[in-house]
DNA sequence: TCCATTTCATTAGCTCAGCTAACGATATAT
DNA sequence: ATATATCGTTAGCTGAGCTAATGAAATGGA
């Protein structure tokens, strides 16, 4: 039993991962149309609903490091969408706010990226989802486990 | 109602898309110990287990472009996990064949990349763990839709 | 108080994955 | 026989991820 529930566990593991792979790789060509792609928009989000926020805690957030963060939001800052500055606590570090254009195009640039799968999701059944519903919520705290 | 389900299933897909980022670049960081990215696991397993397969078929698999197939194959083949040969049925084509080597890790490599997903699923509730299979499914279908 | 250490962000430089455009080689159709 | 279509590769771009090294600021200990 504790076999044969492992096997399962690994088999489930796999297509979910599978699943991510091909959702991301097919949203990722819907991204043309809102012009920010999916970690930018990730970004910007927390940005916007999290206040101002260093980079350091922004990298974390997003579970990416420093540099990688670093270019995002230069990104971001080229397109006035987020701008920099300085943080009078801390002088090492700078605190990241969102523009009213960075606002005002992550509701729309988001919901503009997810309409294609909203669409397909509001033809399923209630039961089913209520099943992703479930999955999105669980995976919050798997992810935080791994 | 009509107005109500569609603003849920666009939250919906909103939570599952920053699900699939984050479950993704978490997984990432597992990599390193494979020794095979994602998109390379996954090309390799649709090679592994549909075949010989021309280089269009497995971007087509794959939902990517052919010349983003062309450097994984590339990729594959100079870690000698895949050959390329020539097509007797039409020479512009090349068939895709895993080697012994290639199925050797795929199965143990695919079985590490998720081995940390997996345990977190295991600890997961019956129930918990049937919603995820069923998002899984409903997902296969939901992407083809997009 | 001053020097060493730590911390924050950036820069430099790498890999990998995605794309389009252009091209050579082969098949097919007129 | 010639024109067209298809398959894969090459070239060249963007973007996302990483580590290592560095500059600037804060902190702590002698």
């Amino acid at each position: 039993m504790a076999n044969k529930s492992s096997i399962d566990a690994q088999r489930l593991a796999d297509q979910l991962h599978s699943a991510a792979i091909h959702l991301l790789r097919k949203l990722r060509r819907e991204d043309a149309e809102s012009g920010l792609s999916a970690p930018r928009l990730s970004a910007l989000s927390v940005i916007v609903f999290a206040g101002p926020v260093t980079l350091g805690d922004l990298a974390a957030a997003e579970q990416v490091r420093p540099p990688t963060m670093t270019r995002i939001v230069d990104a971001l800052a080229e397109k006035g969408l987020a701008i920099r500055r300085r943080n009078a606590k801390d002088g090492r570090s700078t605190l990241i706010t969102a523009t009213a254009a960075g606002k005002k195009l992550l509701l729309e640039g988001r919901e503009r990226r997810v309409r294609a799968l909203a669409r397909q999701i509001a033809t399923l059944s209630t039961e089913d989802q209520a099943a992703i519903k479930r999955t999105a919520e669980i995976l919050r705290q798997v992810i935080d486990g791994i």
